[in-house]
DNA sequence: TTTACATATTGACAAATGTAAATCTATTGA
DNA sequence: TCAATAGATTTACATTTGTCAATATGTAAA
């Protein structure tokens, strides 16, 4: 369990902005000028969300000439997903003393 | 779907230390101090995670005397993985027209 | 009621993050 | 080739976050 890969995957989640961009792009592909339509931010910070975004790998870029068009990675996602189960269930190692007592 | 709620609950996977933690809990319940020793962190920014993680509603404590007891709290995981859900899954509702073609 | 101990809170500070203006790059169309 | 457009990058700055020392709070033991 890498624990710098997983707060990297997570960092996807844990800005209002980014929450909002996702929720936008449940619709569908979106080019990035659509999504700066539908948020009140600059360019540039879309930009610098989206790259955190694509960084987590729940979110995708496809260049198509002049347009940058972003979806929802479902591997990314799985990978998420994958990684919230294994952050959270509890694992029966060896017997652990308890705590304090 | 509530944006703030939603990057309140994903802080508790963003930040590396955190997700340490959250791994030594997956052994069971633990108290503050069985924590510290296994971290390379002052007492009071350990306590300091461990308040945000409560927030998050990942982590609950107990307090039994002098000690505080977290553990990881299983419907706040549900809840985590609902909101991870519902933030990712694509939803099908009025056709959108293809962006910037 | 002291004393010791576990943990939380406060205060200060450095590092990381979010933001927008200005600029750069790439692509298209005239 | 030149102008226009979409988006990324750079720069600067304000805010937030992580960190620890010092202190406060609460509990148990002497």
């Amino acid at each position: 369990m890498d624990q710098r890969k997983t707060a990297l995957i997570f960092k996807a989640f844990c800005d209002e902005n980014r929450v909002r961009i996702l929720n936008l792009l449940r619709g569908g592909e979106k080019c990035a000028c659509r999504l700066l339509e539908e948020m009140s931010i600059s360019q540039p910070t879309l930009s610098h969300h989206m790259r955190i975004l694509c960084d987590s790998g729940i979110v995708v870029g496809r260049k198509e000439g002049k347009w940058m068009h972003y979806r929802i990675c479902s591997e990314g996602v799985q990978l998420a997903k994958e990684y919230l189960d294994g952050l959270t269930n509890a694992q029966t190692l060896d017997e652990e003393k308890p705590c304090c007592e």
